[in-house]
DNA sequence: ATACCTCATGAATATATATTCATATCAGTT
DNA sequence: AACTGATATGAATATATATTCATGAGGTAT
C-alpha cells in the first residue's frame, strides 16, 4: 500500500484572497514565525482561548500581518496541523521502512511516534486538545489518524503471515488498541508537563502489545 | 483502597448569588432537563460554539433562566461533567466488586466501561472532545482519571499476587496502557457514529491485554 | 384583598475580539 | 528623484453572544 501525505497540503483550497504570490508566501520566514508562535499560544491557552493578537505579539508583527498570511485564525490551526501531519508521517513512514520484520517495524514506529511528539510538545498538546476541532473542520482531515492506522494494519499483516502474530487478530480493533494506548501514555506524558523521558517508553509499551500482561 | 467519589460533587464551592434554596433546586426536575440539553448542545456542536440560548431552546426555558441554576456557561459544563462522573464511577466500583479474581474484575470494568459509554452517546463525546476544557477548569476534575487508574492499580497488583500477572509489569505503564486502548476504542466508535456495539469489544479487548499479539 | 415570596422571562447591555482597510514603509527600477 | 509593487501596520469596525435586570406571573399565607 501507498501512503501518500500530500494530500493534506495540496487539496486544501480555501481561495485566499491575494492569490498570486501565495506559493512564495508560503516558503516565507515569516509564514514560519507564526506558524509556531501560533503552536506555542494554542499549546498554552487552547484554541479558543488564544487571541489573534496574543499570536501577532508572540510572532512580533502586527495582528493584520496574519491576514496576509492565513485566511483566518481556522486557517492558522488548519496549516499547522496539516504542516506538522506531514513532516511527522513522513518520518514514521521513514521509520517503518527500516525495520526487517513486524516486530521491528513496529518498535521503530512506536519510538518514533513518541520522539516527534517529545521533540515538539506543542504540537504534542495541540493534537490532544484539539480533537474536536480536528474533528470539526474540513474532512481530509478528519483522518489524519487513518494513515497510522493503515501502517498498523500493514505491520499486523505481516506478523501474521511470518507467524510472530496470533493469526485470530482482529485487526480492526488490535490497531485502534495499540494507537490508543500510545497516545494515552502521551498524554500522561503532556498532563505531566513532559517532565521525564518519553521515549523510554517505547520499548516496554511494544513489550505490553506483543506479550501482554498475563503470568506464566 | 476506598475510592470516593463524593469529592467531585461537594467540594464544588462556587458561592452561588442565591445561596440558600440552592439544594432543593439542584435536584429540580428543571435543572436536570437543562443538563441534559446542555449534554446534546455540547456533544454537537462542541462547548466554545454551543450557545446560552441553543440550551434553553432544547430545554423549553428562557436564556436567563439558566442562570437560576448555574452559574455561568462553564459551571454548566462542569455540573454535567461532574455529575456524569458521579454515576459512572458507582457502576464501575460496583462491577469490579462483583470480581472474584483479578481477571474477572477487569472483565467488568472494561464492560461498565463501554457500557456505560455506549448508553449516553453525548458524555462519551463531551469527555472524547472537551480534554482541553477538563485540563484548565477546576483542579479536582483535573484527576477524573485518576479514580479509574487506581482501580486498574489495583487489579494489576492483586493479579501479581495471585500470580496471574507478570511479577515485571511497571504499572504505571500498565494502567496507563489499558485506560488508553478503551478510551481509543471508544474515541472511535464516537467517530463512527456509533453505528455497531461497543459493549461487544470488551472481551476481545481484554483478551489482547492479557496475552497480546504474539504468535504461540 | 393584599402582601409576599419564588421562579421565569427575554429584551437590553456589555464585552471581547476577529477581521478589515486606509495608510505607511521599503526595495528595486527607470 | 520619482514611480511602482509588494508587504506591513494597527486603529476602527462589525459582530456575536454571555450575562444582567426590570418586569411579570403564580402560588400561599395573613
Amino acid at each position: 500500500m501507498i501512503l501518500t501525505v500530500d494530500r493534506f497540503m495540496n487539496h486544501y483550497s480555501f481561495d485566499r484572497k491575494k492569490g498570486p504570490k501565495d506559493l512564495q508566501k508560503n516558503k516565507s520566514e515569516k509564514y514560519h514565525k507564526i506558524l509556531n508562535s501560533a503552536g506555542a499560544v494554542f499549546a498554552e491557552f487552547g484554541f479558543y482561548k488564544a487571541t489573534i493578537s496574543q499570536i501577532a505579539a508572540k510572532a512580533g508583527v502586527a495582528d493584520g500581518t496574519l491576514y496576509l498570511y492565513f485566511k483566518n485564525k481556522d486557517d492558522i490551526l488548519y496549516q499547522f496541523i496539516s504542516f506538522k501531519t506531514q513532516i511527522v508521517f513522513e518520518k514514521m513512514n521513514t521509520a517503518v521502512a527500516k525495520g526487517t520484520n513486524a516486530e521491528n517495524k513496529l518498535r521503530n514506529l512506536i519510538r518514533c511516534h513518541l520522539q516527534e511528539f517529545q521533540n515538539d510538545k506543542n504540537m504534542a498538546v495541540i493534537f490532544q486538545s484539539e480533537v474536536r476541532y480536528l474533528r470539526d473542520i474540513e474532512s481530509q482531515i478528519k483522518d489524519i489518524s487513518k494513515m497510522y492506522l493503515d501502517l498498523l494494519s500493514d505491520i499486523i499483516e505481516q506478523g501474521q503471515i511470518e507467524g510472530t502474530m496470533r493469526q485470530d487478530l482482529f485487526v480492526g480493533l488490535v490497531k485502534r488498541f495499540i494507537l490508543g494506548a500510545v497516545e494515552g501514555v502521551i498524554s500522561t506524558w503532556v498532563s505531566a508537563q513532559g517532565r521525564y523521558d518519553l521515549v523510554s517508553m517505547a520499548d516496554p509499551l511494544v513489550d505490553l502489545y506483543l506479550s501482554g500482561v498475563k503470568g506464566s
